[in-house]
DNA sequence: AAAACGGGGGC
DNA sequence: GCCCCAGTTTT
């Protein structure tokens, strides 16, 4: 019964989704399908809305792709690319290290276990599972903020802290829907569900 | 002025 | 568990 009840409500979520825009980090990681990117714009993200996130995205995107081309950027022409993200300054250089770190120690590659990721600068539980999650469509829940805020508001979990959400959406949603739920959590918590003034007229679900 | 934004790290 | 970090926009 319960079981059913998320089926529906993930249903649900798809066929809004799919009417809809997605957001722009997205769309960009639907089209890209490019784990470096993910992994940049999710540093990126940190503290920052998802359009700044998209537009610096994308600027430093058009200025160098790979970890190689990216290090020879020095960090002001990267702050002057990414800003006004939170924290600028401290990421342009945790970038740079990111890059140095992928090519010395996994041949420019964007590793794709828990492990690896966490082992990079900045990168911690949440950034890494949704690179694994967005990047390369693995069984991973990023709890952020507006997965955290949803599954609550659902009633899927009743929990105080991200963390608390994610063991607890690890015993109640099941595996198969790990890798969507992310993407469709967060465009819908971007269109409808939003933190403040959420459009509850215009709900999918109700 | 305060809260908000897809956290992370140190203790 | 708590506290700090630190940039900008929105309310």
């Amino acid at each position: 019964m319960e079981k059913e009840r998320i089926a529906l409500l993930i249903q649900k979520l798809e066929d809004s989704a799919g009417a809809a825009e997605f957001p722009i980090v997205t769309q960009l990681a639907e089209t890209r399908r490019d784990p470096f990117l993910i992994l940049i714009s999710t540093v990126l993200s940190l503290r920052t809305k998802d359009e700044v996130t998209a537009t610096a995205t994308e600027r430093l995107f058009s200025l160098a792709s790979t970890p190689e081309t990216m290090l020879e950027l020095s960090e002001e022409e990267i702050r002057q690319a990414i800003y006004p993200v939170g924290f600028y300054r401290n990421k342009s250089r945790q970038i740079r290290e990111i890059c140095r770190d992928l090519i010395e120690r996994f041949s420019s590659r964007v590793p794709d276990s828990l492990e690896d990721l966490l082992s990079l600068k900045g990168v911690g539980q949440k950034t890494a599972n949704l690179v694994l999650s967005l990047g390369f469509e693995k069984d991973a829940i990023c709890v952020d903020t507006h997965v955290h805020r949803i599954s609550n508001r659902l009633g899927l979990v009743s929990t105080k802290t991200p963390e608390q959400t994610e063991s607890a959406l690890q015993n109640v949603l099941p595996r198969r829907y790990w890798s969507r739920y992310n993407t469709l959590l967060v465009s819908f918590g971007q269109r409808v569900c939003r933190p403040l003034s959420p459009l509850c007229s215009s709900c999918p679900l109700c």
